[in-house]
DNA sequence: GTCGCGAACCGATACGGATCGTGTCGCAAT
DNA sequence: ATTGCGACACGATCCGTATCGGTTCGCGAC
């Protein structure tokens, strides 16, 4: 049973790690995740491949390391801003904020994650703890205040409707693959809020 | 310029191909397509490896057409059955048939099928013509029917209507892991319909 | 305090195994 | 006679593990 023992993480050599982050996330954006290798990660980095092993499980979790390393630095930068009190404004604030402004360019990481994940679940869960449930959890505390103030109906389920905001965005990076930037997101938004319902509406 | 001659349809073996297909569609199915190679399915099949490598430019594309296959010979089975009149019931009723009844419990092909063609141009492209495409124009075609009846707004794009389904379902299958059943099915649907306006509207 | 020593991390390299995509046979069908 | 076919061999790449000296860290003896 003990035959992996866990590495001291104490002893651990901050530059190797940062050359490690570094070379992975750089090479990512230049041949995208599927043609990095740990070889190659190893290589560029100028580190043993058993250092690479020993402190992650496989080559998407190294990338994803350093990728959500770099959102979460940027996001600490912005956080505390959206306070505009109209609801759909401030939506559309957090979700460019997210979308364009700080994943941004490195897009096409985030869709090689999302695509590695289907085959390892250790990953897939990792990424939504570290990038999905945190940002989920900034627009759900809105949404709820929007409950709160009559501004959205209070039989809907916040994490239902952040669903019906990010699902739109994700289907068009991953599936469909039409424009994905500020427009698109304001279109989103405005369209998850107002539904399909015609302008005009004679209930019972 | 020619080096690559396009190899003759006239002159290909049935056999081999259906066999091919087969082996490929069943490896996805039991192992996952990453898992999947093509000297699997070559082994598999019976067939050398040059065989396969003639008629399908990667392992994504002999699954995904063995899997297009076989949804098609389904739909062409279904087609032209809905009719109720009502609008939510109708697109309840065709997207439950696609995504659970066809689609069904090949839905981590799909998924898998996704992950491929993030890195994959001509698979991602291949994917939308044969399955995406189709499935669109039939709904979009039901939507605008029901613009014409009043029962959607004028100024919606019936395919950021679509989007608004789909996108809902993909979104669970791929990023956050979610039940995606009959029952989900309709929430999509009466969320999408719905939108997130609150029940009681006072327009100005 | 400082010295010694074992444990752990480090870079480097080698290894067997798997898969890739291509090349090359002889055979069968047209 | 041309072409698809099954079979097999090939060089290349990457995987995950092992092994080798080296260095650094913690800790107890002196």
């Amino acid at each position: 049973m003990s035959t992996t023992r866990a590495p001291d993480p104490a002893r651990r050599n901050p530059q190797a790690t940062a050359a490690i982050l570094k070379a992975a996330l750089d090479m990512a954006r230049e041949i995208g995740l599927a043609r990095v290798s740990i070889e190659g990660i190893a290589a560029r980095a100028g580190v043993g491949k058993r250092t690479v092993y020993r402190w992650w499980p496989s080559k998407g979790a190294v990338v994803l390391d350093a990728w959500a390393q770099q959102l979460e630095e940027q996001l600490h930068r912005r956080l505390e801003t959206v306070q505009t009190g109209d609801f759909e404004a401030d939506l559309k604030l957090m979700v460019k904020d997210a979308w364009i402004d700080t994943i941004g360019d490195t897009r096409s990481v985030l869709a090689s994650i999302v695509a590695e994940s289907q085959h390892d679940p250790d990953l897939a869960s990792e990424f939504r703890k570290r990038l999905i449930d945190p940002a989920s959890a900034l627009v759900a505390e809105r949404i709820r205040r929007a409950q709160a103030d009559g501004q959205v109906a209070a039989d809907i389920d916040p994490y239902r409707a952040i669903e019906l905001i990010y699902a739109q965005l994700y289907y068009r990076l991953l599936v469909v693959r039409g424009p994905n930037d500020e427009a698109y997101v304001e279109d989103v938004v405005e369209l998850a809020i107002r539904g399909l319902r015609p302008p005009r509406q004679d209930a019972t």
